[in-house]
DNA sequence: TGAAATGTTGGGGCG
DNA sequence: ACGCCCCAACATTTC
C-alpha cells in the first residue's frame, strides 16, 4: 500500500488552486481529507450561527465535490490536536498537510499539533504570507500605501499560476467520521449559497458585469456594485490568488479593476498586521489611543445593535446584517463610526457583535476595519474624522432606496428625505403613515452634539 | 475611505 | 458709474 497523508482543511474549502492539497497528493499518496469541527470556534463568544451554517454548507459542497472525484470528506469534532492524533493512529498517515492560517488562535491551534509526524503548512490564506513584505530595515509596514507599493512590486501571479482542481482523487479508505451537522440552518434571507462552484461563478460574473464600474459604484449602498465574494474568501472557497489574477486580467476595462485589487491588498495588509501585532485583538494598535474614556451606555448599544438609533442609514445597515449576514462595506464604516464616535462605545463591543453576525466575519479584516474607524489602528482614520450619518446616507443612498429596503416603517417616505425623518413636516409624516417615536425612533443622539463630545473625549481639545 | 468652520471671490441688487 | 452689501460657490483650515 502506498503512503498515506492527512489533508487538514481549515479555511481553504476548495479543490482548485489549493497548494496544500497539491503537496499532499505529490507522489501519488493516499490522501485523507479532514475537517475538524472545533467547539472553541463554533461555540465561542465570537461565533455566529449564520457563519457556522455557511461553513457547514461549504463542507457539504466540498464533500460532494470530493465524492465526484472518488474521495470524501472526513469530519470529526473536538480539539484539533487530539482528533489529528487519533487520525494519525487510525490511518497510519505519515504527515499532515494544511494551508497556513495566520490568526493568533490558528497559531496556538497549530502549535499544539506536535507529533512524531510533521504538520506541513503549505500555501497561505493570504496572497502574500506574513513575513514576505517587510521594510528595508526588516520591520513590518504599518501604513497601507507603502505596503501596497511593496506588495505590487513583487512578481504578480498570472493564470498559469492557478492550479486546476484535480480530476480524480485517491480513495481515502475506511476512516470513521461523523455526518456533517444539519444545524444551524442557513436562513433563506442569507444570499450566499456555500461552495466553490458558486464562488467561481460569482467571481466570473463580477469580472464580466461589475468590475468595470466598481470604481464608481462600490460605495453605493443602493446598487449591487461589489463582488459579494467576502464569505467565499473568508473560507477559501475561492483562492485569494485567483481573485488577484482576475483583477489583474481585467485591468484593461478601467480603474475599477485596480481599485478592487487594492481591496484585496487591504485584506493581506490586515492579515500581516494581526500576525506582527497580535495585541490588536485586545487593545488599540496605537498606545496613545488606549485612554479614551468610553461611555459604553448599554441602552445605546442595544439601540445600535437592533437598528433602532433613529438614523435610517445606520438602522438599515444593522438590520441588513442581522437579516442577511452581510453588510455593505461603506455601511460598515458608517455604523462603526456611529457606534464609536457618536455613541462613544468601545470599538471592541462593535467588533464582537460583527463577528457574531457576519458570514464573512474574519478576525484580521474585522479588527483592522474597526481599529481604522476608531482611529486607534494602523494608518487609521484620524480621531476627528466623524461620519455624519445624514450626509453619508444622502451621498451613498441618494434616492433612499437602501434605507427603505431594510426599514419597512419608512416605506411611505420617498426620496432622500428618508434619511432625516425628523425633518418631515407633520403633513408629510401623516401622508407617509409615520409617527416618530412609535413606528420609528427619534434620533437617540443629536449628531452635532455627539460630535463635539467625541472631539473632547479623544483629547482633541 | 469627512465634516464643519472659516476665508475668499465674484456676480448681482441696490442706493 | 460707483460703492456697498448679500450670498452662493468654491477653497482652505481646523477639528
Amino acid at each position: 500500500m502506498s503512503e498515506t497523508v492527512l489533508w487538514w482543511l481549515r479555511r481553504d474549502l476548495r479543490l482548485a488552486d489549493n497548494d496544500a492539497l497539491a503537496a499532499a497528493l505529490a507522489g501519488g499518496r493516499r490522501v485523507v481529507p479532514v475537517f475538524v469541527l472545533d467547539p472553541a470556534l463554533l461555540d465561542g463568544p465570537r461565533s455566529s450561527p449564520t457563519r457556522t451554517a455557511f461553513l457547514l454548507g461549504g463542507l457539504r459542497a466540498l464533500d460532494d465535490d470530493l465524492r465526484a472525484r472518488g474521495s470524501r470528506l472526513v469530519v470529526r469534532r473536538g480539539r484539533p490536536a487530539a482528533e489529528l492524533a487519533r487520525l494519525l493512529a487510525e490511518t497510519g498517515a505519515t504527515a499532515i498537510y494544511a494551508e497556513d492560517d495566520h490568526s493568533p488562535y490558528a497559531h496556538n491551534r497549530d502549535d499544539a499539533v506536535q507529533f512524531d509526524r510533521p504538520l506541513r503548512l503549505v500555501g497561505s490564506a493570504a496572497v502574500r504570507p506574513p513575513g514576505t513584505i517587510l521594510k528595508a530595515n526588516g520591520q513590518p509596514y504599518t501604513v497601507f500605501t507603502p505596503f501596497s507599493r511593496a506588495w505590487l512590486s513583487l512578481p504578480l501571479p498570472d493564470p498559469t499560476d492557478l492550479r486546476p482542481a484535480p480530476a480524480a482523487l485517491p480513495d481515502p479508505g475506511d476512516v470513521a467520521g461523523e455526518p456533517i451537522p444539519d444545524t444551524p440552518v442557513l436562513p433563506p434571507a442569507v444570499p450566499f449559497p456555500p461552495g466553490e462552484a458558486e464562488a467561481q461563478r460569482r467571481l466570473q460574473r463580477f469580472v464580466d458585469e461589475a468590475i468595470a464600474g466598481y470604481d464608481d459604484t462600490r460605495d453605493r449602498l443602493d446598487l449591487d456594485g461589489t463582488s459579494r465574494l467576502s464569505p467565499y474568501l473568508r473560507f477559501g472557497m475561492i483562492a485569494p490568488r485567483a481573485a488577484v489574477v482576475a483583477a489583474l486580467s481585467a485591468r484593461g476595462v478601467g480603474p475599477g479593476a485596480a481599485r478592487w485589487l487594492n481591496e484585496l491588498i487591504w485584506r493581506d495588509f490586515y492579515i500581516h498586521i494581526l500576525e506582527h501585532f497580535p495585541h490588536v485583538t485586545r487593545q488599540s494598535f496605537q498606545p496613545a489611543r488606549r485612554d479614551v474614556v468610553w461611555r459604553n451606555d448599554p441602552d445605546d448599544f442595544a439601540a445600535w445593535r437592533d437598528g433602532q438609533t433613529g438614523y435610517p442609514v445606520v438602522d438599515a445597515a444593522m438590520r441588513q446584517m442581522a437579516q442577511s449576514g452581510w453588510m455593505h462595506n461603506r455601511a460598515r464604516m458608517i455604523v462603526a463610526s456611529f457606534l464609536v464616535k457618536d455613541l462613544l462605545i468601545d470599538w471592541r463591543w462593535g467588533e464582537q457583535w460583527f463577528m457574531r453576525c457576519l458570514v464573512d466575519g474574519d478576525p484580521a479584516a474585522n479588527n483592522g476595519g474597526w481599529q481604522w474607524t476608531a482611529g486607534t489602528g494602523t494608518d487609521a482614520a484620524p480621531y476627528f474624522r466623524i461620519f455624519n450619518p445624514v450626509t453619508q446616507g444622502r451621498k451613498f443612498d441618494p434616492d433612499g432606496d437602501y434605507a427603505r429596503r431594510w426599514l419597512p416603517e419608512l416605506a411611505g417616505v420617498s426620496g432622500a428625505a428618508v434619511h432625516e425623518p425628523w425633518r418631515l413636516s407633520p403633513a408629510e409624516r401623516q401622508a407617509a403613515g409615520l409617527v416618530l417615536g412609535r413606528d420609528y425612533p427619534l434620533p437617540i443622539v443629536d449628531h452635532a452634539v455627539a460630535r463635539e463630545r467625541t472631539l473632547a473625549a479623544y483629547g482633541g481639545r
